[in-house]
DNA sequence: GGTCTCGTTGACAACGTTGTCAAATACTAT
DNA sequence: ATAGTATTTGACAACGTTGTCAACGAGACC
């Protein structure tokens, strides 16, 4: 007995075995008692409990699903852009949130929008055999993930839906967003309005081209490429992109920014030029303290935590055992209207 | 063969013992080529990669650390306040910087102030066997993860020291940087200058109220309660707060808010009375965008990101072996002028 | 040729847990 | 009292992997 205490104090952590021998049972009715299986006689769930508690009696996650048929970890993984940054990291919440509801535990990381790396993170997740896996896909190429999907690892696709890929996936209305928002801008006149774009190669950033695109057209404006900069991939970038169609011979009245990023830098030129009151801005994404500028930013609004927050509940009814075709959320956008959005053109 | 390929692609993932089969050699074989361990010919490490290949083989690494004398996972536990907060989502994307480079998985998760939830997650986090922990500790009692500590654990905590553990630790200046806040107020000749403090039960939040009531010794002046507000939960409360103050018979000439959120509430409320350029404010914890309000918003800023990557780096270090003391680094603050904080007492 | 060493390879047990099944006990119905 | 059933308990194997150790064959040396 005291060389079982010595040892849990000293070398690490007891196992079934020590706590079985402590409470002189078997290592099955531990087993038994610390899963929660019935048909253990109350005294012995007591004793058994009592030796747990002395030996500070730690369940191993990691042998316990080995051994279990259903090999179930009660984790999921999460795929994101960066979790460092607002959108990414309202996403994680919001997925914790559902997830902790059903003791599930998340494991997140930064793709970097590097394939490479996401790839890296699935392997990584797989190896430790998350239940399911919520991921921002990264490019068009996604055949580990495959693997894993028909190994019977669900898999939800968020904020971006993937192309030849049948999974579920959640997504804003990116096409439909940026169409109220420049149609917003047209209402009050604009029809010279530049379009700031992060890489091309993102689908959610070709949506939203598309969006401006299409609500151009709908107004019979002309497209004018000069006043269109993609492929920004900072505030930093997008700053500089304004600021050179501002100073140009024939700036824009208006200016759609359609990233969170891009419309921070887009103010920041405006300010810098004291055009905020005169030139038009309406952004993709909300950003803080967005209603406290002057004038405030108008924005088109996503709803992050909406979208992990049906990610992760479509993912746990696949966890569950929901075999249905799959789906596609769409989770529509709010225009917030603040000021920028309103100025008139001249 | 085709039943071995057959049954990869339809039931779950290829063993060692699958793929040992199809290259027609012993599973420690295997292992060894997976493990890249050296004494293998040429010739079965290229069998054994092309067999892995065909399989799609994936390492399956709690089976691996579970035999594994050393039980490395390659993952560590994060505890932070609010994954989805910029602080928190800050300091998450530093640690997982670190980690990456050493091939090593960031697991994080939400505490909410909740000692309940830290004991979740610790608990969640040591059944998985992570390698090591880092912590945004809440309250005083961590027994728990004292019984991880001495069990070979590793634990950092960051932004917060705990009382009674001796352990590595990671802070802000929280104290100094407060004083060199208020003192900033001080000099352009505020004397009634109000305090908005988070719960008085956060360590940090005494440490910059300590700043505060140490400053204004320092000044000759003399403490008034009634511009004291402490225990604010939000914006809400501390906009709430700051317009109580405001439109109270005395108002205070500047206002300190000792947190992120609370200098939001106070900008709100400044405006929403007009008085933003004449009430000074200095804020703890910059907030994006500071610097495009008017007037801009004069912070002392944490660096949180400098906080994670040194909480890491330790904690690496304990992993690789360092025994020595356990140590307490401090992160000083940087006092950014932007306006708000210059305001002068009328 | 015989012994010794070295480099490769594999058989086997073990990590901490749970599924399976059989043994032991207590209880019910005849 | 006897057979039959239900309830509790434990022995054992197995999950997928790696540590240990022994076996094997090829070459080096006497």
């Amino acid at each position: 007995m005291t060389t079982l205490s010595e040892r849990s104090a000293s070398a690490g952590r007891a196992t079934m075995r020590e706590v079985a021998a402590l409470a002189g049972v078997s290592l099955k009715t531990v087993s038994r008692v610390i899963n929660g299986e019935h048909g253990v006689s109350g005294e012995l769930v007591e004793k058994v409990n009592a030796a747990a508690r002395r030996l500070n009696y730690r369940h191993d996650v990691a042998a316990s699903s080995l051994r279990r048929s259903s090999r179930k970890t009660a984790s999921v993984g999460i795929v994101l852009e960066d979790v460092g940054n607002p959108f990414s990291s309202a996403l994680h919440r919001a997925v914790e949130d559902v997830a902790r509801r059903r003791g599930v535990l998340v494991l997140a990381g930064s793709s970097d929008e590097d394939p490479e790396r996401e790839r890296h993170l699935i392997d990584a997740f797989a190896g430790r055999h998350v239940d399911g896996m919520i991921v921002v896909p990264v490019g068009d190429q996604h055949d580990h993930l495959l693997s894993e999907h028909r190994g019977g690892t669900p898999i939800v696709f968020v904020d971006r839906s993937p192309r030849f890929f049948d999974a579920d996936s959640v997504v804003t209305a990116n096409e439909q967003g940026a169409k109220d928002g420049v149609e917003h801008l047209v209402a009050v006149g604009h029809r010279r309005i530049a379009f700031l774009g992060d890489l091309v190669a993102i689908p959610t950033a070709e949506s939203r081209y598309c969006g401006y695109a299409s609500a151009l057209r709908a107004a019979g404006i002309e497209h004018d490429a000069s006043i269109v900069r993609r492929g920004l991939r900072s505030s930093d970038a997008a700053e500089k992109a304004v600021g050179e169609l501002l100073d140009s011979g024939e700036p824009p009245t208006a200016v759609f920014a359609a990233q969170n990023l891009l419309t921070i830098g887009a103010v920041r030129a405006l300010h810098a030029r004291d055009l905020q009151h005169r030139t038009a801005l309406v952004g993709f994404d909300d950003i803080v303290l967005a209603d406290l500028l002057r004038p405030g930013v108008s924005v088109v609004a996503q709803d992050p935590s909406q979208l992990g927050r049906l990610a992760a509940e479509l993912l746990f009814e696949r966890l569950d055992g929901d075999r249905s075709p799959s789906r596609q959320l769409v989770v529509p956008t709010r225009l917030i209207a603040r000021g920028s959005g309103e100025i008139a053109a001249q």
